[in-house]
DNA sequence: TTGTAAGCGTTATCAA
DNA sequence: TTGATAACGCTTACAA
């Protein structure tokens, strides 16, 4: 591997007239600059950011990112984003995947703070998550990303989750459903919160009645969303329209729904949250609220390192706009 | 943060003494090693890779891991199985999603080579990858994924795609189907060839045609899926069953056939490959053959963490087996 | 069994 | 504008 030194050697310079070439510096004369370059550039060197981060004080070079589950795709798309943005700024992404582990979590918190990482986005926040405090005590600076807490004055980037709620039950008001349920994602996620006040804003503005037996708090998976939608069925209470609170839900609704006889859109509506790449399948072709996901994800890394290089303390926190997006899922309930 | 030297002044012993103990070295007594322990869990301590790397010269303690589109569930999937195992090794991984973009590739070679990761998984060779042999040349040690190069000598972790692929067709020649289409991947990656070379033995040794107008090598997108098999369906050739290479080209194929009208499995069946989340969701429930692909991420990054730390030389070969899942979009063909 | 000192590849300070 | 030197935090001969 070709060192800083060879550089120097092969250009009958002192090494740290290489580190100035090489960095751009103003204290180099322009002949000097191109010509080490050059050399530079012939030797093949690759710089060690192990060596420049050690004496710099800072890290390698890497965020970390710390989300749920990659495969679920509303991760994924998001990764992509923090990962195009931070490899053209020159940084490595690690990626944290906690499948809601705190094992796991605790145990990526170690690696990220051995291996100096210069930044941390967080997609997996509760809204007073103790852990977050810990990370936001620290030293590296954290984004959040879709959820925030309710106690801590953090970075983030999220959509107006209460509006995302308001369109997708506006548009089921709109096409003549009174009797709409809600299924949401665990209620000490600041998304499932504001989600559900967005649907209960929009019942109340059209005095419709919210009947609390068909609406509820779950986990964010397809499983919850089979379980409380077959609930829901066997509950007997009459409902044409569903608001679920991301598109895995309203996934796993549709499977019970249909496993019960019923047929979407037909019998009863359904509308998700995400528009996650499993929405736009054929054959599923759901209904659902759009997050300029990769956006996020894209916005966060750049921000991050902007925090980081030049230490920042200001704190940014965006809040972005949802999109309905109509496809085959929702249409008038059979009576309207 | 606490410093090795923090330690030693604690502990009122040397910085090397801290770091035997803490290394678990044996030219240490007992009792110290426990009471330099002690303290430095009290004092929270968190070892610097980039220090330790740095004069060990080995890498930060990551592995890097270049896969073409991480909203592909097959490699996101991958990607669970390599950063569970990585970490709980104690290494991080550096995500790089290509995007089959060339450019993208480089910049995250650079990267890599930069952060001096200690390994790299790849699981986006083609058969003759000049890039490729470029890496398999440099000092870190690579792992091929699911496809391999036939030029070079390299590590890799596949599945038996021949089998596979005869899984497939013999599942539908079982069936009593005899004209059956094929629509496969980059005919430069060797999974693809694979596959085909399933498909057409299994064909061959039931006597039964092979219609070239209905085989095809495309890419492994929904896009190429839907294009190949609207092309088999306006060339008028008939066809009761089409393997497709992999579960994402198996979804444009039947939404092609939907959108003409066609339903499947009645009028035609299909089977798809790799088993990726989206095959068992509702409404989808894709036949197809399942690929060990968590495991293979796993057993990867272990094989590679193991060759990187005890330098060994002897190269790591090894093939799973793939396994048949029958959904619901295979049945016995209308006329059979 | 422990301590001293050198060194990993950079960057930054100071002097020239 | 350039060079010598120290320093970043850790590991490892070598000496004690």
């Amino acid at each position: 591997m070709t060192t800083i030194e060879d550089i120097a050697e092969e250009a009958d310079v002192s090494p740290s007239t290489v580190s100035r070439a090489l960095n751009n510096s103003s204290l180099i004369g322009e002949e000097t600059r191109r010509k080490v370059k050059r050399i530079a550039r012939e030797m093949n060197y690759k710089k060690n950011d192990l060596a420049s981060g050690l004496v710099k004080g800072v890290g390698v070079g890497a965020l970390g990112l710390i989300i749920p589950n990659i495969s679920n795709p509303y991760y994924a798309e998001l990764t992509r984003g923090v990962q195009d943005r931070a490899n053209e700024l020159g940084y490595g992404v690690f990626l944290g995947d906690t499948e809601a582990s705190l094992e796991k979590e605790r145990r990526f918190e170690t690696l990220l703070r051995r291996k100096k990482v210069d930044g941390i986005i967080l997609a997996s926040a509760t809204v007073n998550d103790p852990y977050l405090k810990e990370l936001n005590n620290s030293s590296v600076p954290i984004m959040l990303i879709s959820r925030i807490s309710r106690e801590l004055e953090t970075n983030f980037i999220k959509v107006d989750d209460i509006k995302g709620g308001r369109l997708a039950v506006e548009h089921l008001v709109e096409l003549g459903h009174e009797k709409i349920g809600f299924i949401g994602g665990p209620d000490d996620f600041s998304s499932a919160q504001d989600r559900r006040v967005g649907f209960e804003k929009v019942m109340k503005e059209h005095g419709l009645p919210i009947n609390r037996s068909i609406v509820s708090h779950a986990q964010y998976t397809q499983e919850a969303g089979h379980n409380m939608a077959s609930a829901y069925i066997s509950k007997q209470d009459k409902f044409t329209a569903i608001f679920c609170a991301n598109d895995i839900i309203a996934l796993g609704a549709i499977e019970a729904l249909e496993r019960d006889g019923l047929v979407v859109p037909e019998d009863v509506s359904i509308v998700g949250y995400d528009n996650i790449s499993y929405a736009s399948l054929p054959r599923i072709m759901l209904t659902t609220v759009s997050q300029p996901i990769y956006t996020m994800g894209y916005d966060a890394a750049e921000s991050l390192i902007d925090i980081s290089e030049n230490e920042k303390e200001q704190s940014i926190q965006r809040e972005l706009t949802p999109k309905l997006v109509v496809r085959n899922t929702t249409r008038k309930p059979k009576s309207g």
